[in-house]
DNA sequence: TCGTAAGGCGCC
DNA sequence: AAAGGGCGCCTTACGA
C-alpha cells in the first residue's frame, strides 16, 4: 500500500482496496490479515489505526431514542463486530470479527481514527467496562467525520468517500441489519458480507485520514475533540422541575385536543386536510397557512377565532407537544449520576458553526417559559457547582463591519458605542451627544433592524418580514423599499464586500474548488462551481446551493464569528474551564461554586480578548453567574 | 411499510 | 436583475 503523497483535497481517487480474505466461519474468529503477518517490531512502529464498530439497532433501540449512553447499555444492546485497519509500506494490519478476539493491546498509545469517533469511542469504553478491551489501554481518538466536514465534504462516510475519492459505496447491508442481530446475519448468510463491509469502512476511514489530515489544523482537531468530550460530559438535570413541567404540558395538550373536533375520532391532530374539511362543514374559508406570523392566518383568527378555536388549539398543541417531547427525550437520557448527554455536531454547518444532533438540539431551546414551563431552568450545574453564562455582544454585526473594512465603526466600538448606534450616527443622520437607545428608541430600533437585516442583501419584501421579527417593527413595503435603497447607498463598504465576493466566486466558474480564506487562517471550500438557471451554484457539504454576493458575505461573517467563538473555547479550555454547552455566541461554563468569583472575571476576560488575527475589533460580552441555564 | 418532502417553529 | 443566512425536530402527507 503506497502512502498518499498528494495532499490536495481535490486530487484523484484512490484505488479500490485490496480484497481481504475473510474466514468463512465469521462467528468463530474473523482475524483476517492481508499480506504478511506482522512482526512485533513492526506493529510498534504503527501510529494510526482506523476502527469501525457494528452494533445492533432497530426501531425500539437506537441512539435517537435512548441517547448514546443507554443505547450501549440496554438489555438488547450488542457490539457484535469490529473492523480495524492500518496501512504501512511494509504491510497492512486488518482485523474484522468479534471484539473478544481482537488483539487490543497493539492499539495502546496510538491514534485511533473513526468516522463519528464519539460513537466508536463510546463502544470502545463500553467494551472496557465489560472487560473485553483492557481497561488500562489509552488511545488518541480522531474523528474523520469531523475532519471531512471541516474540509467542506459531506459528513457521512458515503458522501465523504464520494467527494474525496469519487467512489460510490453502498450502505445497503447496514440498512438491512436494522432490527437484526448478529445471529440473524449468520442465519441469513450475510455475515461475511457484513464483515467485509465493516472492514472496508475502516479502510475508507483510514485513507480519508491519510489523505486529508495535513489540511486539518491542530486547533480544529482540538475543537473536534473538545466537542466530543463536552457532549459526553453532559449537563445535570433538575428532575423535579422536569416532572412538574411534563404534567403542566400534558394538561395543555389535553385541553387543546378537547377543542379540536376531529381528534375524537382518533384522527391526526395537526391535519391541515381535516381542518379544511371542518371549515367547509361550517361554510367558512380555511386559512391558507397556519403559521403564526402569516397575515392570512392572523386575519382568519381575528374573524373566526372566537367561534372556531381550532387553529389556536392546533397551535397550542403543536407548541406544547414539541416541548413535551423534548422533556421526554431529556428524561429518557438521564444517566445514573443525574446528568444527561446530548449530541452536537462539530462543523455541522458548512460555515463551521456547530449544529444539533441525535434527537435533542441544545441550540434551539425556548428562551422564555412556554405554558409556564421553563425548559432552560431544568438544566442546572452539578451539585457544588455554579454556571457562568456569557454571550458575545453583536458578534456577527461587528465582524461584518470589520470584514468590510469599516475603520470608523471600529473606533466607535472602541469608545463603547453599540453597533446599532454607531450605524445610526454614520448613516442615519443621528448627531446628538445622548445615547440613541434612550434619546430616540424608535430610531434605535430601526437602526437595529437595518444592521441585523440588511447586511446580507435582503430586499424590501424580506425586510418587511424580518424587521418585525428582529426589531418588532411594522413597516410598509413602500417604506421598506426606500430603506433598502438608502441603506445600500450609505453603506458602500458593505455593498463593496458583496461585489468583491461575488466577483471572486464568478472568476472560479468551472473550477473544482473555490477556496474562500478566512481571517483565522481557515478556509471555506465551495466545490464544482457551475452556472444554473437560478444563478451561480456550488457544492458545500456534498450538496448543491446557489450563491450570490450577500449570501457569501453572510457565510464569511458567520464563519469568522464562529472562529472567534472557537478561539474563546480553546482559551477557556487552556485556562482549565469546563464548558458544558455553547450556542453560536454564548458559552455555559460550570465551575466549583467556591471559585465562582475569580472564574467570573476570568471568563469575562477571555470572552473579550480579541484573537490576534482579528486585530482592531473590540469585543464585548455579558457574563453572569446562575444556578440554572437561562438567557 | 418504509423513506422523504413540506409546513411549522424553536434558536443564533 | 435580484437574492438575509445557518441549523434540527415535530407531525402529516404522499409515493415507491
Amino acid at each position: 500500500m503506497k502512502p498518499e503523497t498528494n495532499a490536495s483535497p481535490d486530487a484523484k481517487p484512490n484505488p479500490e482496496p485490496k480484497p481481504i480474505v475473510l474466514n468463512a466461519m465469521f462467528d468463530a474468529n474473523l482475524n483476517a490479515r492481508s499480506d504478511e503477518p506482522e512482526t512485533e517490531e513492526q506493529s510498534h512502529k504503527k501510529k494510526v489505526f482506523a476502527i469501525d464498530f457494528e452494533t445492533y439497532y432497530g426501531n425500539e433501540l437506537n441512539i435517537d431514542s435512548h441517547g448514546l449512553y443507554h443505547y450501549l447499555r440496554d438489555y438488547n444492546s450488542s457490539i457484535y463486530l469490529v473492523g480495524v485497519f492500518s496501512a504501512k509500506e511494509d504491510g497492512n494490519f486488518a482485523y474484522v470479527g468479534k471484539p473478544e478476539a481482537m488483539d487490543w493491546k497493539i492499539l495502546d498509545g496510538h491514534t485511533l481514527c473513526a468516522h463519528n469517533a464519539r460513537f466508536d469511542r463510546a463502544c470502545f469504553e463500553r467494551l472496557q467496562e465489560l472487560g473485553i478491551v483492557p481497561a488500562e489501554l489509552r488511545v488518541n481518538w480522531v474523528c474523520t467525520a469531523d475532519m471531512v466536514s471541516a474540509l467542506g465534504y459531506g459528513r457521512s462516510l458515503k458522501a465523504a468517500v464520494e467527494g474525496v475519492f469519487g467512489i460510490s459505496i453502498s450502505k445497503d447491508i447496514r440498512t438491512d441489519m436494522k432490527d437484526r442481530t448478529w445471529q440473524d446475519a449468520v442465519s441469513l448468510g450475510i455475515a461475511e458480507e457484513l464483515g467485509r463491509y465493516c472492514l472496508k469502512d475502516a479502510w475508507y476511514c483510514y485513507h480519508l485520514y491519510a489523505k486529508l489530515s495535513s489540511l486539518w489544523s491542530d486547533k480544529e482537531r482540538k475543537l473536534s475533540e473538545m466537542t466530543r468530550d463536552m457532549c459526553d460530559y453532559g449537563v445535570y438535570v433538575d428532575q423535579k422541575l422536569l416532572a412538574e413541567g411534563k404534567q403542566k404540558l400534558l394538561r395543555v395538550i389535553d385541553e387543546a385536543m378537547g377543542k379540536i373536533p376531529w381528534v375524537e375520532d382518533g384522527d391526526p391532530v395537526l391535519s391541515p386536510k381535516l381542518l379544511k374539511k371542518e371549515c367547509n362543514k361550517y361554510g367558512i374559508p380555511a386559512p391558507v397557512s397556519l403559521a403564526q406570523f402569516s397575515d392570512d392566518c392572523t386575519a382568519w383568527e381575528e374573524e373566526y377565532g372566537d367561534k372556531y378555536p381550532w387553529v389556536g388549539a392546533m397551535r397550542d398543541y403543536r407548541k406544547a407537544n414539541t416541548l413535551y417531547k423534548k422533556l421526554i427525550t431529556m428524561e429518557n437520557r438521564i444517566r445514573p449520576d443525574g446528568t444527561f448527554s446530548y449530541g452536537l455536531k462539530y462543523f455541522g454547518a458548512h460555515t463551521g458553526r456547530w449544529s444539533g444532533d441525535a434527537g435533542f438540539n441544545i441550540q434551539n431551546l425556548p428562551r422564555v417559559p412556554m405554558f409556564g414551563v421553563d425548559l432552560r431552568k431544568m438544566i442546572v450545574p452539578r451539585p457544588g457547582h455554579t454556571f457562568i453564562i456569557s454571550d458575545l455582544g453583536q458578534i456577527e454585526q461587528r465582524v461584518l463591519s470589520w470584514l468590510a473594512g469599516d475603520n470608523n465603526m471600529m473606533e466607535e466600538l472602541e469608545k463603547g458605542i453599540s453597533v446599532y448606534e454607531a450605524h445610526a450616527r454614520a448613516t442615519m443622520g443621528y448627531t446628538d451627544s445622548e445615547p440613541l437607545k434612550h434619546a430616540n428608541p424608535d430610531l434605535y430600533r430601526l437602526a437595529k433592524a437595518r444592521v441585523l437585516g440588511l447586511g446580507y442583501g435582503a430586499g424590501a419584501n424580506v425586510f418587511v418580514r424580518i424587521a418585525k421579527i428582529l426589531a418588532g417593527l411594522d413597516i410598509s413595503l413602500l417604506q421598506a423599499k426606500r430603506i433598502v435603497n438608502e441603506f445600500r447607498a450609505s453603506n458602500r463598504l458593505i455593498t463593496k464586500l458583496w461585489a468583491k465576493l461575488e466577483l471572486a466566486f464568478n472568476i472560479n466558474k468551472g473550477k473544482p474548488c473555490f477556496t474562500l480564506p478566512l481571517p483565522s487562517g481557515r478556509s471555506i471550500y465551495y466545490r464544482n462551481l457551475a452556472m444554473t438557471p437560478k444563478g451561480m451554484s456550488a457544492e458545500v457539504q456534498g450538496k448543491r446551493y446557489t450563491f450570490f454576493g450577500g449570501k457569501l458575505a453572510e457565510n464569511l461573517t458567520s464563519a469568522t464569528a464562529r472562529d472567534v467563538l472557537g478561539e474563546i473555547l480553546l482559551n477557556l479550555d487552556a485556562a482549565g474551564y469546563r464548558v458544558v454547552m455553547h450556542i453560536h455566541d454564548e458559552v455555559v461554563v460550570e465551575v466549583p461554586t467556591e471559585k465562582v468569583d475569580t472564574a467570573l472575571k476570568d471568563v469575562q476576560r477571555i470572552m473579550t480578548t480579541t484573537p490576534t488575527w482579528l486585530e482592531g475589533l473590540p469585543l464585548t460580552a455579558e457574563t453572569t453567574t446562575s444556578t440554572f441555564y437561562t438567557k
